[in-house]
Parts: C-alpha cells; sequence; structure tokens
DNA sequence: TATATTATATATAAAACATATATAATATAA
DNA sequence: TTATATTATATATGTTTTATATATAATATA
C-alpha cells in the first residue's frame, strides 16, 4: 500500500471517528453542564490521579496557560481543588472534590450505559480487532510526533 | 470485555490520536497559512469534488452558520468560489478555483512527504490492522450517532 | 550574587462552535 | 392562487478553545 492511500484512509476515518465519539458523548456532558475539555480534564484526574497543572495540560494537550484558566473556572464550579505545593510554592496540585468524583461518575455512568445498548451484539473479536488497529495507530503516531517535536 | 473497559480504551485512544493527528498536520497547515479546519474544507473539496453550503457542512461535521462564513472567507482568500444555482437560488455551490486545488495539492504532498520518512520501516500487515480496526470502529459509532439523531 | 530555568498566571486575539434570528426561494395545502 | 411551511443560506452574538506574548514568583545553577 502506498503512503499517500493510506494516509488518505487514515485521515478519512481518524476525523468521521473524532466527529462521531464527539457527537456520542458530547450531550452527555453538556446534561451535567460541562464541556468535553472539561469531562476530559475530570475525568483524566480521575482514571490518573492528581495532576500539576503542567502535568494535567500535557495529558490533555493543552497549553499551560489554557489549562490553568480552565482549572480555575473548575474550582470556581466546584469540580476540583488547586492546591499549592509547600515544597515548591510555583506547583500547584489539581485534586477532584467530592463533587468532580460524583460528576466524573454520572457522566461515565451515562457514557457507558449510552454504549451498552449497541455493544451488546458486536462480538469479542470485532473489540480486539478496534483495539488492535488504535494501538498500533497511536504508536506510530507517537514515534512520528515525538520526533516532530525535536 | 466489559463495556466500560472498552469504552475507556477507545476513549483515551481515540483522544490521543486526534491529538497526534492535529500534531503531526497541523504546523503543515500553517505553513500555507491555513487552519486544519480550512485544510478540512479544501480537502473535502478536493477528494469528493464540489459541494453544496449545507452538504459541505455536513461533510466536515460544522453547522450552516458557520461552514457559511468560513466558505466567504476562504473564497476571500481565492481558494474557492461560492456559485449561486440558477435553478434554485436558495442553493450555493462550492468549488475550488485553482489557486484551491494548488494548494491542496501542495499540502497534500508536504503530508504524505512528512508520513514517507516513518513509514518505511512498517510492515503491510500493520497497515492493514490500522484500517481494519479503525474501519470497524467507525462502523459502530456511525450506527451509535445515527440512532442518537433520530 | 547574578542569571537561568521552571511553574503558573494574566491578557489578548483568532478560530471554532452553538444558537437565535433573518431573508429569500421554493414547495405544499387550502 | 393565496397562505403557510419548509429549505438553504446568511448575519449576529456569545462562549469555548487555542495560540501567543508577557508577567510573576520560586527554585536551580554558574
Amino acid at each position: 500500500m502506498e503512503v499517500a492511500e493510506f494516509k488518505n484512509i487514515v485521515w478519512d476515518y481518524t476525523r468521521k471517528i473524532a466527529d462521531s465519539m464527539n457527537c456520542v458523548f458530547c450531550p452527555v456532558s453538556e446534561n451535567h453542564g460541562l464541556t468535553m475539555m472539561q469531562t476530559r480534564i475530570l475525568m483524566e484526574l480521575y482514571q490518573y490521579g492528581p495532576h500539576t497543572i503542567g502535568s494535567l495540560g500535557d495529558s490533555v494537550c493543552v497549553a499551560g496557560a489554557n489549562i490553568s484558566a480552565m482549572c480555575k473556572k473548575l474550582e470556581g464550579q466546584g469540580l476540583l481543588e488547586r492546591v499549592r505545593n509547600r515544597e515548591d510554592e510555583r506547583v500547584v496540585r489539581v485534586v477532584l472534590t467530592r463533587l468532580g468524583i460524583e460528576t466524573v461518575l454520572e457522566i461515565d455512568r451515562s457514557f457507558n450505559d449510552k454504549l451498552s445498548k449497541h455493544l451488546m451484539s458486536e462480538t469479542g473479536e470485532t473489540f480486539e480487532d478496534i483495539i488492535l488497529g488504535l494501538q498500533k495507530l497511536n504508536d506510530l503516531l507517537q514515534r512520528i510526533s515525538i520526533v516532530e517535536k525535536k
């Protein structure tokens, strides 16, 4: 297969998939008064535990300046807390509040409910094929974007 | 595999992949003075031929109000033309100009060059696995989002 | 001590996205 | 044929996301 052909197929599918993911999950977030980006931040904190502003920004691919503002807003909504590190006062630790955790759990439950309806008829093989493909594509792209950053 | 587990894996990979795709392709678009969205619009027109404002918006998942404004801007940059249909004057046909076509071809060449370097060492099996996975995931999500729209 | 680096914050502007409303053309129903 | 509904696009407005430049304060290094 030629590079151009592979690129076109991947380009098309990845944007369609990103749009669909958005289309499926966005309404659920909105029901809880959150944007997809805000949900992504909360989910990241829930799944991988507390972050600093910097590491959180890296994880969700948002520049430090912006993640800082977003977290301040989420703090205002009572969904997370910003705690300054005593040993190095430049560092701010971001932690979900009880309300934040509850909100993530509710959203996650809604996500799962929404998917469950549609995934019942699928075979395990489909899941495996999808995950394998995503994994290989992600590896490939990670390698490329790491080189890019140099 | 449980739905929740599958969802988490897909959620993580798809956003990482979307970010990487952006990270890899965005700089190339910017070199040509275009945003990713603008490039996506031009590529859509190049790959699938002329569109109306409405069908173009559907294809790239942008609301009519916004695609209308974006096309007007791209027209201002001389990259496409908006031609009102004579039989039904509500309809506007969007067509790439010569400059638009040349720009798409240049960007596409840069995309391919950029990828070629990294894909040489990959086996055909990797490509096939990736495409199969994307295809199956896309099918799944299309089915879900179609139901959503009802 | 002077300088550089790091982590976060503030300010600002552009782009993207959503929503409400406007306009004009066309289709349909009475 | 007139009145009404629908369709396609456009305009206006506000919010969110993203990018960039700069500021501030803390820490590390020369």
